[in-house]
DNA sequence: TATTGTTATACTCTATAACTATA
DNA sequence: TATAGTTATAGAGTATAACAATA
């Protein structure tokens, strides 16, 4: 009840209940104050956009290199999106596209000793916005807890096919 | 330890442990999945952003009407921006524009009887994507656990002014 | 002068469809 | 035929700066 959208005319919006509309606005909104914040720090202080730090850390994460495939899950929602972006990496020199060895059909992306320091640089300015917003007001037991529900939650949704599929007849 | 994206090569990024990291990126994946997902059901059922649906969602709660700066809190961060959302949602008609009566520099935005029919007819379909997505794999209880920890973060992020004020100088 | 809002403009990003090449 | 990736292109959205009008 304490947050506006939570009064939507129709106080039980088909099958969500009152607390559950709270609990959907409370996380979108967070997680749309904290990314904006993020996005600013990258942007100053790395000239990057969430995307291409998200594809960065997920080289670095992964030995250095990825397919473009392996690259894209869970980052873009388009072949051409990653294309678009992974081009953006590979001018400025933070990334290598070769053709794999193994499938000729395929491209490895690797990450470059430039693309690592650049991430370095970041990432110190990236963790303080984090933690100044994200968890200054939650305790190390607080965060473990928001884990610990979130997990569970984030592997359902990506193991859940996209609902496109199903456009949903529900006129009235 | 379960994400990728927790081993960014530097295991503590700078004030942020293991733990904390992965509460962050689960909580940007699980949003940036959640938020697609319920993009889409809103382009296919009202042809509406996420953006415009929030905006009505707020005039709604507030009885009609709200001035653009009112409007803009929390859901647009520039003001152009939202000038051009009140102009789309004015065009198909589901809100007005009218300068307001007590102080003639404002405007004040009010959503129209079919800008509420449009809300009612795309929030059922809504409900059921983030009771599909978020709320299928969290029990009631633990809902509210997550609204608990969640409400104190939002507060503190809209009340955190943007970082952009100190751009952090980090340089090695 | 400060505030409210609009406009013009430039830019970033995304997505669809058509296409090439390999498996 | 199916898969991997690119390209062309078009459209949506955002942000900055200059502007007008009112407080």
């Amino acid at each position: 009840m304490s947050d506006p959208q939570s009064g939507t005319g129709a106080d039980d919006a088909a099958g969500l209940d009152a607390a559950e509309l709270d609990t959907y606005f409370a996380l979108m909104e967070a997680v749309s104050l904290l990314q904006h914040s993020v996005e600013q720090q990258l942007r100053a202080e790395g000239d990057l956009s969430y995307v291409q730090f998200q594809l960065l850390a997920r080289l670095a994460a992964a030995r250095g290199q990825l397919t473009m495939t392996e690259l894209a899950d869970g980052v873009v929602y388009s072949r051409s999106g990653l294309t678009y972006q992974a081009g953006l990496l590979e001018k400025r020199g933070l990334v290598t596209r070769a053709t794999s060895p193994d499938d000729e059909r395929g491209v490895t992306v690797t990450i470059t000793d430039a693309g690592r320091a650049l991430l370095g640089t970041v990432l110190p300015g990236h963790a303080e916005v984090i933690d100044q917003l994200l968890f200054e007001r939650l305790s190390h037991k607080d965060a473990k807890a928001l884990a610990a529900l979130l997990a569970p939650v984030r592997d359902h949704m990506r193991s859940t096919p996209p609902r496109s599929a199903t456009p949903r007849r529900r006129r009235t």
